[in-house]
DNA sequence: ACCTATGTTGATAC
DNA sequence: GGTATCAACATAGG
């Protein structure tokens, strides 16, 4: 499920875990804790507390007590369960001396989790960054505007889901380069990501879109009522509307 | 069996 | 360097 707005919610969930002592963490999971070595994870965190719980895009990370940070991702099928049973797909786990637990739950195992996790290429929170640095880290190049949308080094938290609700919400093509846009549609462009990043968080996820129910063989427009495109555009399947959104 | 999947990274080539 | 294409990663589900 994981987009911008299941990262929020996500961090959220960190939040619950702020202030309690990590009595042991389970970081046996060599793929999910690379390059960590089993055991690395927890000396660096043990007898430590979570102190604040970040999000950019969709990577999260938490400050700790005078300890490292811990970043955490959520992949492709990953979410933070707090307080639960264990049920198999706790693939990274701090256990509390409260008796409670914070888990990356994650059945694809495509998530990740690391000490002092390094951001340098990860671009502004797609629904926080200024109209002005939108219009130069998105509006520059030649790419298909739903490439660079997925560019988490240009602006981060967008994913396959939230750029096609996001396109089809401007009345954009998916394939228009990016250079050929106006600022106008620049502007706009972030207007509508910013409201689709609204609504999914406040309903509770990127499959909440008005898009989605659309996005499936033989769907039609809510809008023009015309037939369904797809496509590979930035190596992801992309459906659209061509009708109201022209190339 | 084959295909797809809400993600990221690294390799390769123009 | 920018862009495009793929393969890989690990697993589930249609």
């Amino acid at each position: 499920m994981p987009e911008l707005p299941e990262a929020e919610r996500a961090r959220q969930q960190i939040e619950r875990a702020l202030g309690r002592e990590i009595v042991a963490v389970d970081d046996t999971d060599v793929y999910v804790c690379r390059p960590h070595a089993p055991g690395e994870i927890a000396s660096a965190l043990v007898g430590h507390r979570l102190t604040a719980a970040h999000r950019r895009g969709k990577f999260l990370w938490a400050e700790t007590d005078g300890g490292p940070d811990l970043g955490l991702h959520l992949g492709m099928a990953g979410r933070i369960v707090l307080d639960e049973e264990p049920i198999g797909w706790d693939r990274f786990v701090l256990e509390f001396a409260d008796g409670g637990r914070m888990a990356l739950r994650d059945k694809r195992r495509l998530g990740r989790a690391v000490v002092e996790p390094d951001f340098a290429h990860v671009g502004p929170d797609a629904a926080e960054v200024s109209r002005q640095v939108f219009r130069e880290r998105v509006g520059r190049g030649t790419i298909a505007i739903k490439a660079r949308l997925l560019d988490q080094g240009s602006i981060a938290g967008v994913g396959n889901l939230l750029a096609d609700e996001t396109l089809w919400r401007a009345r954009l093509s998916p394939r228009r380069p990016v250079g050929e846009l106006s600022v106008d549609e620049l502007d706009h462009l972030r207007r509508e990501l910013r409201a689709a990043v609204r609504d999914a968080i406040r309903n509770g996820g990127v499959h909440t879109g008005r898009f989605m129910p659309a996005r499936e063989k033989g769907g039609s427009c809510p809008r023009c009522k015309t037939l369904l495109a797809r496509d590979t555009i930035g190596g992801r399947t992309t459906y659209w509307f061509p009708k109201c959104q022209p190339d």
